[in-house]
DNA sequence: ATACAAATGCAACAATGTTGCATTAAAAAA
DNA sequence: TTTTTTAATGCAACATTGTTGCATTTGTAT
């Protein structure tokens, strides 16, 4: 017996799939109008990430974000997320952007486990209105 | 009159000066043995920045750091820091890498203000060791 | 139906960061 | 030098984020 399915996981897990954006904690409790303890809320996001479902991201603020995993390789110990996430300054919105390549060099000293990459901007919805 | 030279601020630059990382309030605080109050550090190092002195980035665990600014361009509106910053998870030093090039495409509909860009892994000094 | 343990709730705590207001102290003006 | 101005600091209070321990609830296997 691993995982049990309850109605706060799938909650949770269709606010993501509605969002298609990356959600912090508060922005899930929000939409759950104080019906769930904001503890359950890290430990139901935690839960997911480590199952694959989400990955984590610090957001360009410093807030801890989780987005919904999509072209991510599930190879073992190589759950990599080397995207861009784009962190709007006009309509706060974070939004992995898998499609943008990224290159960067470092000395061949460094050893890289991860990258938590924000490009902070004003994103394409938020232009047109401008 | 603008700006006033104290003997805090002048700890805290340099702190920086030694530190050759980047410094968060809560290790500038360390040194200064709590005789300077911690919402001192948080308005010199926000006051620093605007000055142009320092940059402030958000590492890889979501703390705002502080680092000198160094081969900036400090032309109106431009002051930049397009480079990584490396976090190491063994000594969790947080160090700017201004000589690595950083390549990344997005749609062109996307404006782009500033980066934030951290990789997270073993820096040379701690692999050495290993 | 019962038992096990995963999931949740709740209280408490720590750390980071911000704001308003009183006080201190640079440095300009007298 | 003394006085005046106000930038800089101290302090209290607050908000938010995130974590931990323990009791309770609730899926689900038996």
């Amino acid at each position: 017996m691993k995982h049990r399915k309850t109605r706060t996981q799938d909650f949770v897990l269709e606010e993501f799939q509605k969002a298609d954006k990356a959600l912090s904690q508060s922005e899930i409790l929000k939409t759950l109008e104080g019906k769930v303890n904001r503890v359950t809320i890290y430990r139901i996001m935690d839960r997911f990430e480590s199952q694959g479902i989400l990955h984590k991201l610090i957001d360009g603020e410093g807030i801890a974000k989780y987005a919904l995993c999509k072209d991510c390789k599930h190879e073992a110990k190589s759950h990599h997320h080397n995207h861009i996430h784009f962190n709007c300054t006009n309509c706060h919105e974070v939004t992995c952007i898998e499609q943008a390549p990224i290159q960067y060099e470092l000395p061949k000293e460094y050893l890289i486990e991860k990258i938590n990459f924000n490009v902070i901007g004003i994103c394409p919805k938020c232009t047109i209105k401008d």
